[in-house]
DNA sequence: AAGTATAATTGTACCGGTACAATTTAACAA
DNA sequence: TTGTTAAATTGTACCGGTACAATTATACTT
């Protein structure tokens, strides 16, 4: 692991080991820069990553400060694809409902990049947060990249999967979010009734070269889903 | 502005410019480098500021690389509050409601980290994108840091106003996103009905020392709003 | 033609430095 | 006490460098 990330890592187990709240004051760069004994440069880095994370914010000429939103139930939305799991001590289990081989039609086959006679792994989820129902999942891998799945490593991370045991490592995604009425399939995946409101949330996932690799669809059940982001500033 | 803010705007504008597509490749860094007379660390400073917007990747090895989403309809879920407005050539208007200076309820003030007895200013607006209602806002401003609004300034852009005009610089903001129904108030100021589904966004803004300075709360029409988010890597 | 080793390309990690702008603290004056 | 000025603190911009890992292109072999 890089000395950076490293670094971030250890700050952040101290700001959660400590129960620092939102405008605790850390230590100045300086002394960080003794403590882990790097240069200037990697401690920058170190805390522009999380800053970038929402964890701390940088005030030139004061310091560095703790950040902490103060609405325990919401969810990071960039967390619930297997991105890190903090949802805290909440527990997250799934119902795996299909794992497939297939040809994808059209419209898959547009947003992984593939043609509709090569091969996808399509899964179907329900997942849930401590028994309740959070999301139905309908996703779609390309079979090149990902060449085998199963029900177990379905019901577990899929994302721990690919990165661990095929050294597949996620560059970017693009994620679009439409509100809109449930059908009657759905409705009856999430326990609600047709036409009760849905956010949907479609994510293309690509490799640090640029590949997509998984097209997912999630609808998330209105009652038990709550996001936040922290975002940064006007550029982001 | 900052150099590699400036190279930054250079290199993105030349991307429009160009209409280059995804995956497009771009000049080396050396080259760069060159072109604009800076050191390696200013463009890398201002790639990874692209980079972060969703405009390009980079892939060590190989060359950096423009990025695109392939949905032209849906909005930034960073650009709706008066960061940079990239709707591309749709045109965002505004019908006031509300302009007024009152004392906040115990929610608002908690939201703001300020008492019951400090002022806030309330701006209610229905915003239009082409003349499709968009959504309903209710937001507070925190007098003490906005000494100063009205009707005119309200109905163009009110982060414009307090960064140009008040010369205060938004730090970060918590968003905190949800799916409801509407209440039969709502639904009147969106042309809907009562219980129809919706997308509600309570935002914080902070200012760069980590006040909050501003909360909004949003209702979003739900067939008018459609979002888009770009994410990077594990780590964001 | 197809695989394999080798070299060139290219971005990233990390170092260490100077200058500077924003903030806070201290000293001072009214 | 209150406001003002000056000094110290502290993070950010920017420079220029070395080493290196991932990718791509080349040369070589079979």
């Amino acid at each position: 692991m890089l000395k950076y990330q490293q670094i971030a890592n250890e700050i952040e187990q101290y700001i959660n080991e400590q129960q620092l709240k939102q405008g605790d004051k850390l230590p100045v760069l300086e002394q960080m820069m003794n403590q882990y004994a790097v240069s200037k440069s990697t401690i920058t880095k170190a805390l522009e990553l999380l800053e970038r994370k929402g964890v701390i914010f940088q005030l030139r000429g004061s310091g560095i400060f703790v950040r902490r939103h103060n609405r325990p139930g919401y969810m990071s939305l960039f967390s619930t694809q297997g991105f890190k799991s903090n949802l805290g001590d909440r527990v997250l289990t799934s119902d795996v409902i299909d794992v497939s081989v297939m040809k994808p039609d059209a419209l898959v086959a547009e947003n992984l990049g593939i043609g509709v006679s090569d091969d996808v792994y399509r899964v179907e989820r329900v997942r849930y947060v401590d028994g309740e129902v959070l999301c139905h999942e309908e996703s779609y891998y390309v079979k090149a990249i990902v060449p085998y799945l199963n029900r177990e490593i379905v019901a577990d991370s899929i994302f721990d999967y690919v990165q661990s045991a095929l050294g597949v490592t996620i560059g970017f995604s693009d994620m679009y979010l439409q509100v809109d009425r449930l059908t009657e399939g759905e409705a009856g995946h999430l326990g609600l009734q047709e036409n009760d409101p849905t956010l949907r949330i479609e994510t293309i996932f690509h490799l640090t070269n640029g590949k997509p690799f998984d097209y997912s669809r999630i609808t998330y059940h209105y009652a038990h889903s709550q996001f936040v982001i922290q975002a940064n500033g006007p550029y982001m």
